[in-house]
DNA sequence: TTTACAACATACTGAGTAGTATTTTATTGT
DNA sequence: ACAATAAAATACTACTCAGTATGTTGTAAA
């Protein structure tokens, strides 16, 4: 993405401050504007003045950063992906065993989607979009390319089950649905969450375990007691 | 919504044909095709001549019978969320037991979402929409109607859920987050699934089961060999 | 065959908005 | 003080598109 990197009058440059790649103070206020106008109305709901009214600002100061509100889009959905790609691979080097590294990716999949449910929540829409018709072939080209990483991040988890499923501990028929059901159970909370005044970083991490659970581990109290009660039941 | 029921001519009326509450044909490809544009490009997406140029018509046929395209789009969501609604209440009644009826109801709930992809992507983009700002205060209301019948829907599983958690058999801390996860892997469907041609109802059949065990029983092959291998992972 | 109306098609308007071209302001080196 | 430039604001254009106003056609009752 053609960012240039801001700078003050002809100092910086001129000082020699070496170009740095982390985006600069007013670039991550746009894009956190950009992410909950996005998140509030969606992409195709909020122009370019909405961003910049929050923002308290013009266009101008918009595209003087970003050649196009796609681009714009494409900027908050990457950030997006890499904040949820840290949690979730950092998660993966636990040293738990093989479901309960399950259960931490899960985890930190669902704490990430709460925690930054503006930016998630474009994400969720990019992969929505994916479907529908990108305009134009620029913007196609990024969005592929951001659904190439979307991909390896649903491949962290196929791999992960494929694991369990060769250690014997999970019976799982097909890993791509699996990893669907799973994957669809989390993204589904950029739909409903929004952090309320009492949601405390506590409150978070209980909610995004009791999904992880839910997922691996299913709603049965007991399972011995289940399949006596219910033998149809079992595959 | 003020639909009128079309005749031909004055001749139907006249003739003493009934006004019936079924839409009649020329409504119903309206709503097909409106329903495959809303999946295709999203309702902010979609025109209005989009859809009327699908049906091989112009945008007069279309507003002949919807007085905007927020009422087309509300009538969309209204026909996916009853064949929803249908699907989930006849698996209810089923003589199935706690768990198993449960069972019926995801099952039948993702049978659903893959048979009418459309229309519940729609449904599903209705319940995303709520969360955004309906522009006028009559969309408002009919948004607000539409998600009491979503609501209803939901409460569906919530009591279902909290049944089988008196009957002591599921073991749930939160009644609606374990609902939103179910649902949430379900309604995730809508952003993935697309009929292949091998596609049979069969193989549907069997994806809807395999979703619908997964969220009830969970990954594990065997829960007894599993608390002893993972003891920290109980809880 | 005439009339009345349903069921459209056609032509138009106005509002919103993505992107651009131009101008302004603040800052810094000289 | 002044020149040069970054970082915007302002002003403008072109275009899409929802909704409307009006015209057209086929059909059926009289």
């Amino acid at each position: 993405m053609p960012r240039p990197i801001p700078n003050r009058g002809r100092g910086a440059k001129a000082r020699g401050i070496e170009e740095s790649n982390e985006p600069v103070e007013s670039v991550v206020e746009i894009l956190d504007c950009a992410a909950q106008c996005f998140m509030e109305m969606g992409f195709q709901g909020t122009s370019i003045d909405d961003v910049a009214r929050r923002l308290g600002a013009t266009k101008g100061r918009i595209y003087y950063y970003y050649s196009s509100k796609a681009n714009l889009f494409f900027d908050v959905h990457r950030e997006g992906m890499d904040r949820l790609m840290k949690a979730v691979k950092a998660a993966m080097k636990s040293n738990h065993c093989g479901t309960g590294k399950l259960l931490a990716m899960v985890e930190a999949h669902a704490l990430t989607m709460m925690q930054n449910i503006a930016y998630e929540s474009v994400v969720v829409q990019g992969v929505q979009m994916h479907r529908l018709g990108a305009t134009t072939p620029e913007q196609r080209r990024i969005l592929d390319e951001l659904m190439a990483v979307r991909k390896q991040f649903e491949e962290l988890f196929v791999d992960v089950l494929r694991q369990g499923q060769e250690d014997g501990n999970l019976a799982i028929r097909d890993l791509s649905l699996c990893a669907k059901g799973i994957l669809g159970a989390v993204n589904w909370m950029a739909v409903w969450y929004r952090p309320r005044a009492d949601d405390s970083a506590e409150v978070q991490k209980k909610m995004a375990r009791e999904i992880a659970y839910q997922q691996v581990y299913g709603l049965l109290r007991d399972v011995s007691d289940q399949v006596e009660a219910y033998p149809e039941c079992r595959r």
